[in-house]
DNA sequence: ATAATAGTGTCTTTTAGACATTATATT
DNA sequence: AATATAATGTCTAAAAGACACTATTAT
């Protein structure tokens, strides 16, 4: 059999959430070669013993690396090549995850950063971060995945509020919510949001859906 | 650093043409182990000395198992795990291509499958081809993807046909014509196609497109 | 003339978007 | 009452789909 000299393979996480009206996106501080000391995306190397698949690789890592253990997953795309990493010929399998804001732990072992006001990062993880923001705008202009950045309940000027700030364009809100409600995806629930003025019905979405991801529209 | 056992690297490719009005694999006999003399998708080790990237590999890798080096290539999903593979804890970053029928060599070093014929496959070679499908009947039904199974000039007919059988049901003449003509990636080329009544007119893609994954609608 | 295929036109339904209007709370 | 926000309604434009009709060739 053939054994050519392996590659490094490592798994890259990009947890986005909400935070001041945008999509931020979660750094650590590196404590290892190469780059020791730099803010980059959580990551690490898969471990054949522990590690189920790549996916179940970067929940243990982003746990170990930045304490977050909650979230959606989707795989995002494989980066690899002899040059993007200092230690050679490697492979990046790179994550998405979206996380409610209110799940994140307290910011001790994390920097949460808007995706417009990013560091100087190492390897690529630039390019990362810009395609999974990429995908995530592009699903949502399409499917109901902005939704496991939402809370429990919402309101739909909340959902709105949400799916502009990841579409980065405002949307007509009796479109919104006709196509929203027309889904199936989001139904009421119990209680009323109490605000400055006429207080809106609370949401939630539909039960069990499971998988926010779905087509609508 | 830590530098943990390394799991296997490889590609794997999944070709996809239109023969006899569907959707065909190309699928190679295996003549090693494990699986030597099974069918498989070509598929083998990235090498670090040789390949840019995983991409540069799949070509590399489909030209050498199975002759052929032309066709549009796009990353599909990484598989990994420690079951997929008999030899160990196996990364495969999935690529697949689409390649006009005309392009392929001559089929003495592979066998055109319809994906709806497939035989038993070794790996999760079933579920690679699954997912290669979804992607293209997903994406063929807001893009001009299919274009790249088409030859150079092709009748607005044929390209109908083309898109019917990569997403499995009838598409409406008139509407598909208006909307192709609409987006501008498909202009008049010279000449018509004589067949066994009216001419058609032959139609091309758009120069300098590039890039045929292109939305549309 | 007839058959077969290419190409166009018409009508309906659906959808999205802009924008106006009504509803209900707080102050 | 004034105001701010929630929720709904109306109108228009664009798109999709069903389907009928016309056009052009071979036989």
């Amino acid at each position: 059999m053939c054994d050519y000299p392996k590659p490094i393979v490592t798994v890259d996480t990009v947890v986005l959430t909400l935070a001041d009206g945008g999509l931020n996106v979660v750094l650590v501080r590196r404590d290892k070669e190469p780059f020791p000391g730099a803010q980059a995306l959580p990551g690490g190397f898969v471990r054949i013993g522990e590690d189920r698949d790549a996916g179940a690789a970067a929940r243990r890592i982003l746990a170990e690396k930045a304490g977050i253990a909650t979230g959606f997953l989707e795989q995002l795309y494989t980066f690899s090549g002899p040059v993007r990493d200092p230690r050679g010929w490697s492979v990046s399998i790179a994550h998405y995850f979206l996380v409610r804001r209110e799940d994140l732990p307290a910011e001790d072992r994390f920097a949460l950063v808007p995706i417009d006001r990013l560091p100087e990062l190492p390897f690529d993880h630039r390019a990362i971060i810009a395609k999974a923001v990429e995908r995530v705008r592009s699903k949502a202009s399409y499917t109901t995945l902005p939704i496991h950045l939402m809370p429990e309940t919402f309101t739909l000027e909340e959902l709105r509020a949400c799916y502009e700030a990841v579409l980065g364009r405002p949307l007509d809100r009796s479109s919104f919510r006709q196509k929203m409600l027309a889904s199936g995806f989001v139904v009421l629930a119990l209680g009323e949001r109490k605000g400055q003025h006429r207080p809106a019905q609370l949401y939630r979405a539909a039960s069990p859906i499971g998988d926010f991801g779905r087509v609508i529209g």
